[in-house]
DNA sequence: CGGGCAATCTTGTCAGTGTCAAGTTGTGCG
DNA sequence: CGCACAACTTGACACTGACAAGATTGCCCG
């Protein structure tokens, strides 16, 4: 694998205490930056024990898993999600807030949606997720039948589509040089709107 | 790391010759079956060679890197991309085979769009990257400016946003429940007639 | 035909990693 | 006060990617 930038592994400075005293937010802090930084595979255990001080082992006491962090990650982002969908009322509304989310809390969105790296039936997760997806559920609910073809089905699979796609092809940076330096809300808010309109 | 199906790492069988004959080609496959049933992540080299059969240092004189595969594989995808999507002149047309190509090569696809296991600068990448990304253009410019209200750049980029993002949800099976037992392409089909429809 | 050379593959090694087991240290609650 | 449990450490093992150096082979050119 790829070295981090390795210190001889460093054994806890004398002063520092031997309790770490928020360690799980610590390790979480760390391992979003480094996810936005180089995504998932880059992510290593014993880097982030390292960069909050603590020994290689200490990690896995509060996540069990590479896994189990990663699925920590997951669910906090689907609640995330569902904080920043919220209760709008129009389904373009909840679209630009689903492209807000990807890029504020890209490491988040990134995780979310790689289930090969999460414990699938994980409770905090089925249960996050089933609230963001309620929520999304919502927004298209919104829509007046007329506008969005009268099938509701449908039309949430088109709205998710458009709002995912354009937010991956954002983060893999597909969308540099159509977009420029627009504002990327605004370019989707023309998006959306092609895609519901008055017949 | 957790571990393959791991052998004791067997020398090659007294019978079988020196040279492999074609491991480059069968190291892609299987990678590309590794990747499709477990993700980039799970890809090991030495897990490959074993799959070969050949040592453990083998795979690197093909693809100097982990990374390299992984390069090889995308640009191959990309050039795969540009064949399906093809001479085509309709941009809903294209849209479907962006979806079944993404179907039939899930292990390009979902490599293709992660460029943080990409060798960025590769030369057959980008080339191949260009000749996928002309073939799209084409298809967008094919559709008549009245439908696609003016703009062919935002028509181009809804276009593949959606399919895009499809394909994505299809592939981290996220849309198994809405779209149920029915065929994902005539599915994508409805929503691209939803994009672009006469005003 | 044969000699050598480059491509292909092997063996050995090193640092880094995830995970498990067992021991230490601190904390809060009875 | 003391004791059980949580938080953390230490140590070990099997695995990994990468590199260097050697073995084997096909093949091109004389």
């Amino acid at each position: 694998m790829s070295r981090a930038q390795s210190q001889p592994e460093k054994t806890r400075a004398p002063g520092r205490p031997y309790h770490h005293g928020d360690l799980r937010r610590a390790i979480l802090a760390a391992a979003l930056d480094v996810i936005a930084a180089d995504g998932p595979s880059a992510l290593s255990l014993r880097d982030l024990a390292r960069r909050a001080g603590v020994s290689h082992a200490a990690p896995a006491h509060h996540f069990k898993d590479r896994t189990g962090l990663l699925t920590a990650i997951a669910a906090e982002g689907f609640g995330l999600l569902a904080a920043t969908v919220g209760e709008v009322t129009d389904l373009k509304d909840a679209g630009v807030r689903y492209v807000r989310f990807a890029r504020e809390y890209p490491a988040h969105f990134q995780v979310m949606f790689t289930p090969e790296l999460l414990r699938a039936d994980d409770l905090e997760l089925t249960t996050a997720r089933a609230l963001a997806s309620e929520a999304l559920r919502g927004a298209v609910s919104a829509v007046p039948p007329d506008r969005r073809g009268g099938d509701a089905r449908l039309a949430g699979i088109a709205a998710w589509s458009l709002a995912h796609g354009f937010a991956t092809l954002l983060l893999s940076h597909n969308l540099d040089d159509p977009v420029g330096d627009q504002d990327p809300e605004n370019v989707f808010r023309d998006l959306a709107s092609m895609l519901f309109r008055s017949p």
